[in-house]
Parts: structure tokens; sequence; C-alpha cells
DNA sequence: ATTGTAAATGGGACTCATTCTCATTAATAA
DNA sequence: TTATTAATGAGAATGAGTCCCATTTACAAT
């Protein structure tokens, strides 16, 4: 029985096909990277991550697929303020246990993903996104909502 | 009797000053910019109108500038995801009017001001920040909601 | 007003994430 | 197996933002 990240990589991987993108051996590293970890990686992580499955991948590459993957709505980027965007899988969409918004440590630069009030919160940001539609005839396509903060760890140094 | 955005102004450099920091000419040209605009200007923006009514300004200063002004928490610096941060000035903490949100079109990257539902939203916003609080044991000093999509204009286009 | 002095400046060099270019390679269909 | 064209990798280029340091300036004390 496949593990959940070989699944999950399966299942990316067959996306990616059905939309007529060729499936290169840097892809399938990106992909098996994004898949088996939880972490909001940058491209850098990425890439030294990538590197050790297939050494001759480049950071262009990267840059490139993870552009892609982001276009194809199978990966998120954030900006958690550090400079630098990260990355993170889109698992499927019908899995309610995924949905998290982030918490972000203005210090030490960990971030909390938390699934508690979600459900308040997206009932309340469906309803705002379909009021500002209405009122200013936009389409909305995302919203962002990140909380920032000291952590444990860093709040009480110094 | 003052103009809106000259009491604003004079505000400003009142409060800079109660800091103990000089009011330079530099710095009083940054905050005549930032007083007398609703936008959300890019630090280059501000450059550039700074230069009109103080030549000689730098680059630098601008930008350390608009750090002062951002950890005294009189302006607020914003990403609206095209790589280059935003700097609107706080108007005074009282006036409710002036809390808002943001709403940003993907494509020409206008940037629109909503008020409406900021009072529920606000609301939420105060009770997850609480339980969070609780929860992960986080000391949590600012939030960031924004909705993304493509305005009137460019929705149709294309 | 004049002066002392520390804060602030300007401008150019620098950093570093990201994008671009282009000759080469490799995935896929035929 | 081969043709074709998407994709790649290496390194150059870009561009926002930061740093450095000799010079200037705000302002308190005189």
């Amino acid at each position: 029985m496949p593990d959940n990240f070989t699944k999950r990589a399966g299942w990316c991987q067959g996306r990616f096909k059905g939309y007529g993108y060729r499936l290169t051996l840097s892809r399938q590293a990106i992909l098996a990277v994004l898949s088996r970890t939880g972490e909001h990686l940058s491209a850098e992580e990425i890439y030294h991550r990538v590197h050790k499955i297939h050494p001759s991948s480049g950071m262009s590459t990267v840059y490139r697929t993870l552009e892609l993957l982001v276009q194809l709505q199978m990966v998120h980027k954030f900006d958690f303020g550090d400079g630098r965007a990260r990355y993170e899988l889109q698992r499927s969409k019908e899995d309610k246990e995924d949905h998290h918004h982030h918490l972000v440590c203005l210090r030490c630069q960990r971030v909390i993903n938390y699934t508690d009030f979600i459900d308040d919160e997206v009932e309340l940001l469906k309803r705002t996104e379909k009021g500002l539609a209405k009122k200013y005839n936009f389409k909305i396509m995302k919203h962002i909502l990140q909380f920032y903060g000291l952590c444990e760890q860093c709040k009480d140094r110094e």
C-alpha cells in the first residue's frame, strides 16, 4: 500500500501530464519534495532538496516549475514578509482537514498552520467576497489571511 | 483654516519630534507626500514625488525614513504581490472611517480600499486572535487580510 | 546669533531573490 | 528510432532594498 506522500505525488504527476506538460526528472523531483513535506519551503530550500534527488536540476528550473504549479493551482505561493516566497502543495480540494491559515512569528519566522476557527473564518470570508464582488464588480479569486506576532519561544526573549 | 492634509502633516511632524527624532527637510517632504495622497505608493514613487519638493533627497533616506515610520506605527507597509512594498500613512487611530482592508487587481495592480463589512471582519478577527493567542501562546501583533482578483475593467478583457 | 556634536544624509557600491537568455538536452508522438 | 519541440541548466541580468562612510545639518547649549 502506497503511503500518503507517494499517493499525493502520483496524483500530482497525473494531473501534471493531464495538462499536457512533460513529466521530466526535475519536475518529478520537485513534486516529490513538495509532496513529502508539510513545511513552507523557499525556492532555495526546494532547490537543495531537489538537488539530492536529481543533482543536475538547476535553480531556473525550480523557479519555472514552481511558477507553473502555481498557475495550475497545484501549489500555493506565500509571502511571510521575510523577502522570499514560500511554496506549499495544494492538498486535494475535498480534504477539509487541509484548509488552514497561517500564524507567523515576526522574529524567528516560524509558521504555524492552524485550522481552528477556520469554519467561521471561511464563512465570513465567503460572505465578504460575495458582497465585495457585487459592490465593486470584482471577480475575486483568492484571499490572504495571516496573523503576525511573536511565538511562544520568542515573546519572552530579550 | 488648514486643510486636512496640512493638519495631518502637522500632526505627523509633532509626533515625529515627540519621539526625539530630528525633523529634516527630507523627512518633512516624505511626510508631506504621504499626507496628501490616498494611494498606496511604492518607495520609488515616494522618492519621485519627494524629489519634486526637495530634489537633494536620496533613495536611502526615503527607505530609512519609511522604515522608521513603520516602526513608529505611523505608516503601514503592504505587499500586494507585485514585488515592491507599498506604504500608507496611518490616519488617526480614533478615525473609524479610516480602518479599511484591500481589494487588489491581479492584472492592473489597482488597489481598492473598502470599509464595507469591516465591523464583522474586525469582530471575527479579534475573536480569532484571542483564540489563537491562547491556544498557541502567541502574542499577535497584526494581521493581513486581502482579497485578490480581477477588477471591473480587467475581468472582461482578453 | 554661534557653535559643538551627534543624528541624519546622499550616493554609490553591494546583496540577494528572482528572471532572462540561449545553446543544449530529453520527453513524447509518430 | 527518429523528429520535434518543450524543457533544461548555467550564468548573466535585473531590480528592490540595504549598507557604508565621508559630509552635512538640526538643534541644544551657550
